[in-house]
DNA sequence: GATGAATGAGCATTCATTCAT
DNA sequence: AATGAATGAATGCTCATTCAT
């Protein structure tokens, strides 16, 4: 799993990247349902070979999930050992809203991914919780985020928050302010409510 | 011939029911793509039955929206009266939030109804965010609500509340704790920002 | 088969009346695929009473055909024995054109009825072209028209005339002018041609 | 990737080929009804493979007319130019009634196109209708035929006769007979009517 | 490796026919 | 008799996957 096994990589390595890009760019547009032929097509290659690099549409689309988590999942990592736990949790958040909103692709699909494909994808985005479970646990620790809530509450606020900016994006809602929502209510409430 | 309104309603109307109860769980665990077939052998009945109550798969699925939104569109019109408009506000949220987490089921299709089937389930969900839009804008007026947000943003914030109970439920986000975030990043925000 | 068995036949027979106009009708609009269903709505009762006059779709079509044939052939059958034999033919041909000029119905569905239903129709049929069969022969035999054609061409030549007048109607075509032709065209040859 | 046109067009023509002629020989026995999983199976491929190579049922159905009504258009086409304008005329219906003679199929079709599918094979024909007027024109003008029809009584007459033959070939009519009825009832008509 | 043709199960929908009321 | 609900096989078409070239 280690080594480089392979040497024509030059126009394979190609074709894999635009099948990518085609991928996430279809999914994005058109969900779940866009056809294998038609990722292909966008991506300038044959059918065959989509199916060379990605032996199934679950592979293909789980392939398309890593490229968007692993760079978020090292981005938490790195916030492991942040001073101010508080605002290491906020930015984290921060970081994935505001993806949600530029990229405007398929976060949802990390987020939901229906009750179609799961379980790999699921086993994929595990991790992504399992760092932000950290970067809670931290945070409540130093009580800049309320105490009365767990990691699963906080996975489903965000995932929902991102699925909804994905859904109302065009219609008018703004990222910012859905983000004020969420920080606000996440902080320790007051005296009484 | 005289005077009952319908006939042998007796058996057809157990059909539509049961072909109506069948696609609500079916889309709940499924999502919409979940075939006709698969739905009408759900109901015991053949195809051409699910076809008789329901012309197009879009037909059923609005069946279903219906089912689900008018007693809670007929709710929140009822609170468009009430005195303490932020009492109202909470209420109706809280109110969706346990239809979500009870009825466990196509809340989800209503809050983001993909990019799929659209155009007559979008003009029902309107109406909804219609009823919550001057709830909330009430609501504001009356000092409960932060003035930061507009209808967009809450309707975001809360589809995705929705949404992520529906995915996040079985896995240990408590509806109630979940409502706790949204209620208190809704209120008017204290002196700091 | 010759005695009245039943009684109710008032509205029986008002309902049969009423299907077999709404199938003239419609098979004369739409062609033999407009569905059962279709036509007992136009003729105002449900499928079941339709299927209790005519059992299948084929029995409908044979009843419409026999609907058309049977005056056609009483009137062939008169013409038998007429005197001029020529003017004899030519009438029932100009008579059949007219038909379908005016009726502009189902003639085509007599002279083609595709390969589908077929069978019991072409059995109707038959006794019709049988008929005509006399009438060319008498006509031939008292000169009145050529000696070089036998019933199947003019079988062929009459009912292409009938089956293009129905799709060539609304385009142009003068049933009387393509009469001529036809008229001209059967007539004993000139010296040399 | 060097100079030849298709590299392994060898299978996909062939089944191509397949197709056109079950297609060809299916239209030609049931009409327009039959099935396109019945014309695959008859051309021993799938029906994603129909599919593949006419994406809808008319497509496979023009590309069958095309297939017939090419070779005639040519012909038309180089007869405008004859020095006996009669003769053109007449030579082109021959060859018309013995296409539909020998190839005994889908010339029916052709002339007829019922009222189902239309629109692009109705185009495919008009182009055929347009060179027989100029025909018809020509000998016209020349004397060779009757002055008192037009291009829509031909025209009626031509797809009259042609179906004709195709459903009354197997019943003994013979084509060169009915030809002559048609021939003979296209002439300028003698002194008297 | 790449291509794109082939496969065949599957989908939404239709409709002739049957049957409970 | 009449009704209209139910049936289920069939249709045109789609698409993930396989395979010959």
């Amino acid at each position: 799993m280690v080594a480089e096994s392979r040497p024509l990589r030059a126009d394979a390595r190609r074709n894999r990247d635009r099948l990518l890009q085609a991928a996430r760019d279809a999914f994005a547009a058109e969900g779940l349902s866009v056809s294998l032929d038609e990722i292909a097509r966008r991506a300038g290659v044959g059918p065959g070979t989509l199916y060379r690099h990605f032996p199934t549409k679950e592979a293909l689309f789980e392939a398309v999930v890593h490229e968007r988590l692993d760079p978020l999942l090292a981005e938490a990592r790195a916030l492991r050992r942040a001073d101010d736990a508080g605002a290491a949790l906020f930015a984290f958040v921060e970081r994935l809203v505001t993806d949600a909103a530029t990229k405007a692709d398929l976060i949802d699909a990390i987020a939901s991914a229906g009750a179609e494909l799961q379980t790999t994808v699921a086993t994929t985005t595990a991790g992504l919780w399992e760092e932000i479970g950290h970067l809670l646990a931290r945070a409540q620790a130093s009580g800049a985020i309320r105490d009365d809530i767990d990691i699963a509450d906080l996975t489903a606020v965000l995932s929902g928050v991102l699925l909804a900016l994905r859904h109302h994006a065009n219609q008018g809602a703004n990222p910012h302010r859905t983000l004020a929502i969420l920080r606000d209510g996440l902080r320790p409430r007051p005296a009484t409510a």
